[in-house]
DNA sequence: ACTGTATGTATGTATATACATGTATTGGTA
DNA sequence: TACCAATACATGTATATACATACATACAGT
């Protein structure tokens, strides 16, 4: 005899769910930035891109992907963006000829400077909002949250 | 004169970034219950819509998106997607025919109930993992965190 | 040197998402 | 009543993202 889901329990999943609070926030968040970002031409994600290649200079694309924890190919796509827009310098490796390494240009570095204000103001907004240790607070239980969401991909492997 | 952005300030943005923490986490959960979810042709967000469409019935495209926080576009467009599969059904509204209701359909029901299982056993992995207490605070502390968000974005209105 | 496998990247396809804008319908007001 | 503003939805366009798969290069073993 299947029991079927009634709204109640739809009501609280709904309200509990990791996945749905998550992307939510994360969201709102992302949208918030691009308003803020808008007079630079830069998203978020694009801001967050160019300070990893402007962090880890002649980074692969794999690489790339590992440190952002993202496929492979999302890389390669956004990193057109980049490229398209004069922000960043794609060329292959010499020792390795599949390889190709990602470098940020001066007009990229350009734009992270000219971002990085608007971060700043959104980062000590939140942070000020709800207290700098209740923030850290948070990006460690996300930090716990991902080696359990970790742990279990690769405990169904 | 002009203070640039070195590497190390730069890696500090990259650690701390709150839209990055959240993207990432959210990121590889959604990537965890698509594989999972897979064998139902469900992924998580059209679960997750199902179920606010479930939770509310003869919703409007709009109201879906405002208890959804999503876009009334962003809403339109996904609908199509489980319109297209059969899983809902969407009509005029009787009284004001610029408005469109939307119903689950016993299909979509179907799918519900076949995924729910696996929402179950991703969530109870969560909450067992960095415990339940731990697990409510950090949606309060994202609920906090969505505040500071949304008064950030009516304060620059 | 040849061959098969592993590695790095790209492409086809699909979903998720938002913004700017267009279209249709409703409702209030002169 | 005729018109205008507000409301609800759809469409064009762009980015972000992943999976399946193809392609190209390197490398190891024979």
């Amino acid at each position: 005899m299947k029991k079927d889901l009634d709204q109640e329990q739809a009501a609280y999943i709904i309200d509990v769910c990791a996945s749905a609070n998550l992307r939510t926030v994360s969201g709102s968040l992302t949208q918030l930035y691009n308003h803020l970002l808008k007079p630079t031409g830069l998203k978020i994600t694009q801001y967050y891109m160019l300070g990893n290649i402007y962090t880890s200079p002649d980074i692969s694309i794999s690489k790339l992907g590992e440190i952002m924890l993202l496929d492979q190919t999302t890389v390669t796509r956004n990193l057109n963006i980049l490229n398209d827009s004069g922000y960043v310098q794609i060329k292959r490796a010499e020792q390795d000829s599949r390889t190709k390494v990602v470098t940020i240009t001066e007009l990229g570095y350009e734009k992270l400077n000219d971002a990085t204000p608007i971060w700043i103001r959104v980062q000590e907004e939140i942070e000020g909002s709800i207290g700098k240790a209740e923030y850290m607070g948070l990006l460690e239980k996300l930090d716990a949250l991902q080696n359990v969401i970790d742990n279990f991909k690769s405990s169904s492997t």
